[in-house]
DNA sequence: TTCTCTACTGTGAACGCTCACAGAGCATGG
DNA sequence: CCATGCTCTGTGAGCGTTCACAGTAGAGAA
């Protein structure tokens, strides 16, 4: 124990040439050990182990980098405007499982929020440099232009949900929304629901359109007649939740059931109700979709589709490292659950 | 523009040397103009940033890393339970305004997530390994093995809210809590109320005992009498808050108002009045402490102090490249500001 | 003139690693 | 016996940058 406890002052750190020395091997056989130990002699692969354990050595990724072209680091890029998926808990489970599934792979997330046009293009410059080996990318939105460019350049492209308007050179991991609306509504009908509403996610991504047509491919298996002024859109926020949920009560007093395309919506939509008087599930069922937190903090406790965000997150990883190791992008679909709780 | 849309297999980027060749001049030249520019004659400035331009040239940052010793990232270190934080919204405005606050220096952000004992020693060995400058601490908690032995290894360290346990190696930025309890108080009182209680933060963090301390001055100052049974402790959760509120209308049905540590926990005393019948702020006054999103959302919106979260990460970031650069340590507290709505 | 000082420029030598290559040792097969 | 193949090892080169140093030119002072 030579090492450590050396307050202040930083010492030079042991390099790969005293562990060579120190094990009474060349650099070359360290370096073997290091990335796998092929060809290497149990002999000398132990006498480096130890060499390192006694010198406390670790690599320096500067110098692998420089020499290998690789950087060893992947970007967690969000081009959403933030506010939305700083607001979603959902955001940080996937954030915080990216950083741990990549963590393990000994891989530093960089964390990239493109907000202003300035962020935009420094951002595009230093993944263009290759100063990370692939991205993450948070972005719903159709035609970002970051994206774009991160494409055109050929860099290892991974996005949460299916991307608008990217072609295939992109892979993709997202939960199978279709069928988790599907699910959600035939418990409704299930539980003997027909004025059945439905407050939809943004129309202009993926999710929220496949949400609805799972909803409306439902109703129309049920032999239920489709009711445009069941259906008003939102933006997964709780306020858009609260909204929707005024303009349903509006337009279709004797609705018996709302599916609701967030969980942080139909808190929004839980909160309308109460005021208004309607007891949920007794009067009004509500279904709500992600099981995020707020999902058991709510009373009732929302019954909701979970999407495995957990699953998504270390697929995102896999599927990445799987490109940047030179594979072609993947697309990923994860099935969802139902979580049966109290309020429908 | 012989740049660009080369999708697919990425070309040899341009090194210093083809900047050097394109500009007529050396690589000393060019690499004195990359950094700061100075004893380098107008005209070499100006034809090495036009051969950057023409060559779209970008430095390497390995090579750069490697000869300097800098790596020129810093990460941010979560290493208290995650869900606590990441439940919180501030802990993504914290976030973002660090990121931002380092990408504008063209600094990046590494997230580093200490959850199992496996990921504290893998962080704590990367970063005691030179492979950030310095970290951005959050970890309220005391006795934090992790931040411990970084401040022995010397690594620049700064804190979000002073940190128990660490010696004054160490630097913090934190908001004024006590000051703002303060101030919380006063208003309270001004608005009439006597019967005041509180729920405080975990007494074992700093916050929270200043905030209960804050509380306590005011209304000794005021000549109210402090009543045990007037406080009750939590964690800053939605759901402690709830519990706290129910514990508190159990001991004291007189209350007339109560000062919460958090607008999580005082989202969860408003449900637990609203369910009991309180009348909010004409039966029992609420202030809350952060002005977090939720602030807004909940109804009557809460009268509370609001956190400069984004002055705080920009300081933190301020404070931590001063270190980097060789200052002491330094402690930075940031006024408070009252925010009233309708609670209170 | 000559000497000194300042402003500027170019040139090796590192930084710590990986990779290609050469070569050693040993077995196998003809 | 050499030829061939395999496993294992050491060596030199080079990745792209910065830094220390040497050196040049011109201005100003002696």
């Amino acid at each position: 124990m030579t090492m450590g406890s050396n307050a202040g002052g930083r010492r030079r750190p042991p390099t790969i040439h005293d562990v060579a020395r120190e094990a009474g091997v060349s650099r070359g056989t360290v370096s073997r050990v290091l990335n796998g130990g092929h060809y290497v002699s149990p002999a000398a692969q132990e006498a480096v182990n130890d060499a390192i354990r006694r010198t406390g050595y670790v690599v320096n990724r500067h110098a692998r980098s420089l020499i290998t072209g690789r950087s060893d680091s992947v970007g967690f890029l969000l081009t959403e405007p933030q506010e939305r998926f700083f607001e979603d808990p959902n955001f940080n489970v996937l954030l915080s499982g990216c950083t741990k599934a990549l963590a393990s792979h000994d891989i530093p997330l960089l964390l990239m929020l493109a907000g202003t046009k300035d962020e935009r293009r420094r951002i595009t410059r230093y993944i263009t440099a290759g100063h990370v080996d692939g991205v993450l990318l948070v972005s719903s939105h159709s035609g970002d232009p970051v994206a774009e460019e991160l494409r055109e350049a050929g860099v290892p492209l991974v996005a949460c949900g299916k991307p608008i308007g990217l072609g295939s050179k992109v892979g993709y991991v997202a939960a199978d929304d279709r069928d988790g609306a599907r699910d959600m509504v035939r418990h409704l009908l299930a539980v003997g629901r027909r004025r059945i509403g439905m407050i939809t996610g943004p129309l202009d991504t993926p999710g929220g359109v496949e949400r609805l047509a799972g909803y409306q491919e439902v109703l129309t298996e049920a032999g239920v007649e489709i009711d445009e002024a069941l259906v008003v859109s939102g933006d997964y926020s709780r306020a858009s939740g609260a909204a929707g949920a005024e303009r349903l009560l509006a337009q279709a007093p004797d609705l018996d059931a709302v599916f609701v395309a967030s969980d942080l919506m139909a808190q929004g939509v839980l909160t309308v109700l109460e005021r208004a008087g309607k007891r949920v599930p007794d009067d009004i069922a509500v279904g709500g979709f992600d099981d995020s937190p707020v999902a058991t903090e709510v009373s009732p406790a929302l019954t909701t589709i979970r999407q495995p965000w957990d699953r998504i997150s270390n697929e995102m990883v896999r599927v990445l490292l799987a490109q940047i190791g030179g594979e072609d992008p993947a697309a990923v679909i994860l099935p969802t659950e139902l979580v049966v709780r109290d309020s429908a």
